[in-house]
DNA sequence: GCCGTTTTCGGCCCGACTGTTTTCAGTCG
């Protein structure tokens, strides 16, 4: 089994936890950081690159020693140094790190003083009032660490972006209501609609007597105030979301959101450009000599350091700076682009609402094409349809479209890739429809070799048209199942197949990263709901931002095609 | 540990908030 590129990234995070705590060079300690985030983020397995005879050097920010460091753990699972300063500094600390309002300095002390190593001798020290007696501690600190050690245990979970959104929504009405408040934005990766957000940080601009401050603090839904300042507060929600409230002035409002809707890396690069022509950039402005050139809008900061304006989407340090500068910046995908849907579910299966009810629905959502692909046989668990059924469902469908004249109902099915590869219907049958979703539902568990392998044989089927939820992820719930991603995505190529990016906001599948493998390497995707009722088509929303994210523009999903075309597209061979 | 139109050494983002101080260190984003 090859290592996979989240084992070196913890591998490097936790040896910057020990470093630090051991005192060592702050700017070291980030490098480990950074490299740590370098190699999860990467599309690539650092395995593969190596295999390939890749100099893991050119990667920004991995220089020759990390290179090296990298190469050994891909070969002998370990890193020498790690375990090194493990004699020195017990692993456990690394864990006391990630209770907030801990970090390295105090958790030294606690270790040195106390000899405190893991969270349960916290929460005995913090219970038997030991810590207050510590220099730089006190009777609040200590009353402070106990209550977050107490809450730690099962917390961690990032929160998907439709939850996020619901929590997000109300406060934002909320906060509207203030006395003095001017504009209102959540940043963050929320703005830059990641698939899970952490926290929310939210910006306001307001008058100098604005009650804003006070009226977040106030918030029915909050059950801590962590910090509450002049100009930043931060609290967390019953829903056990950590909100951050800014103020800012006017002036600053473009370079505030700028700063804080991030990423770190993409902000990093951008203050590295402004440093080459002697500006200062902050959250208020960017600056030369101490004098504000720009600041009120993002698109002044961007300008200013030669950059054409950013998608909050593209902003993580992918590249997009380059570009930005060569002006080579995608045209990014939007729901005007999208003329369709080509994953719902009906009542034939497991779906909640009718064949004629979800085509209304499309309709009025302005579509010109919808396509049902209720499940096939195999999936029993939501009756799913045999031969028989499925030509029936042909025939309603039939009537249906006889009857409708500004929008066509397509004929499909969500097929199953069963586990040698073939599909669970006849080819007989599958030829009567427009085409076909196949997809992955049970044996999950197989190799990352014989899944991929499975995968490729059934694209081998002419009637194969898009694979469904390429990965099988569902966010915090199911880890994708082991499948060469790549292989997939090169060997859609070839047979003229598709992957899907499914909408559902807890599948959003194929991801991100996924979605600009797949822009790399040439191949189309269709952005899917997988409805199962009226209201999920809205989940589109959350399939474009992953595209988006992914650096897709409207040539890179099939359904942003008029139909006539996307017709001509299913034709194989 | 990385990086380079200030290039092989010397920088590397920095401001807000809190608790424990009595002028500041630690943490966070």
């Amino acid at each position: 089994m090859p290592i996979h590129n989240n084992e070196i990234a913890d591998d490097f995070d936790r040896l910057a936890d020990l470093l630090e705590i051991e005192g060592a060079n702050q700017f070291r300690v980030r490098a480990y950081r950074d490299a740590a985030r370098t190699v999860r983020n990467d599309t690539r397995n650092m395995a593969d690159r190596i295999e390939d005879g890749e100099d893991l050097s050119e990667i920004a920010g991995i220089g020759e020693d990390l290179a090296e460091k990298i190469k050994t753990i891909v070969e002998t699972g370990e890193l020498p140094l790690l375990e090194e300063v493990r004699l020195r500094v017990p692993d456990a600390l690394s864990d006391l790190m990630r209770i907030e309002g801990l970090g390295p300095k105090r958790v030294k002390a606690l270790y040195h003083n106390l000899d405190i190593e893991t969270i349960d001798d916290l929460k005995d020290a913090a219970e038997n009032e030991k810590i207050q007696e510590l220099e730089g501690f006190g009777r609040k600190t200590e009353h402070i660490i106990k209550e977050r050690v107490e809450r730690f245990a099962g917390a961690e979970k990032r929160t998907t972006l439709l939850v996020a959104e619901d929590i997000a929504e109300s406060l934002v009405e909320y906060l509207k209501q203030s006395k003095g408040l001017k504009d209102i934005v959540i940043a963050g990766s929320y703005r830059r609609c990641k698939e899970t957000v952490g926290d929310l940080d939210i910006l306001v601009t307001a008058k100098k007597d604005s009650s804003v401050m006070k009226r977040f603090v106030d918030y029915d839904e909050v059950i801590e105030v962590i910090l509450h300042g002049k100009t930043r507060s931060t609290v967390r929600l019953r829903s056990g979301m950590h909100v951050d409230l800014r103020v800012v002035p006017e002036v600053s409002y473009g370079s505030a959101l700028h700063y804080f809707t991030g990423s770190k890396a993409h902000n990093i690069g951008v203050r590295k450009l402004g440093m080459k022509k002697g500006y200062k950039i902050n959250e208020y402005g960017v600056f030369k000599n101490d004098k504000r050139i720009a600041g009120k809008t993002e698109k002044e900061v961007y300008e200013k350091v030669g950059l054409c304006y950013v998608p909050p989407e593209l902003r993580e340090g992918r590249g997009e700076i380059e570009a930005a500068k060569n002006n080579a910046l995608p045209d990014l995908v939007t729901l005007n682009d999208i003329r369709g849907d080509l994953h719902c579910h009906t009542t034939a299966t497991d779906g909640h609402n009718s064949l004629k009810k979800m085509t209304e629905a499309a309709r009025e959502r302005g579509y010109e094409y919808i396509a049902f692909t209720d499940h096939s046989k195999h999936v029993t668990v939501a009756r799913g349809l045999d031969k028989k059924r499925l030509l029936k469902q042909i025939d309603a469908i039939d009537r249906l479209n006889d009857k409708l004249d500004d929008i066509v109902v397509l004929k499909s099915i969500e097929l199953d890739i069963l586990e040698d590869g073939s599909l669970d219907l006849p080819d007989s049958v599958l030829k009567k429809l427009d085409f076909t979703v196949c997809s992955v539902h049970y044996k999950f568990h197989l190799s990352s070799k014989k899944q991929t392998e499975r995968i490729l044989r059934a694209m081998d089927n002419p009637c194969f048209t898009i694979f469904g939820h390429p990965t099988g992820r569902q966010i915090n719930e199911r880890e994708p199942y082991q499948v060469d991603i790549e292989k997939i995505i090169k060997g859609a190529v070839e047979r003229g197949c598709f992957l899907e990016v499914n909408a559902n906001a807890s599948r959003l599948d194929l991801n991100d990263d996924a979605c600009k493998l797949a822009k790399d390497n040439g191949l189309k995707v269709a952005i899917s709901t997988d409805a199962h009722s009226v209201s999920d088509l809205d989940f589109m929303r959350f399939g474009l931002n992953q595209a988006r994210r992914g650096w897709m523009e409207a040539k890179d999903v099939i359904n942003t095609l008029p139909l006539k075309k996307l017709r001509k597209l299913f034709q194989r061979g």
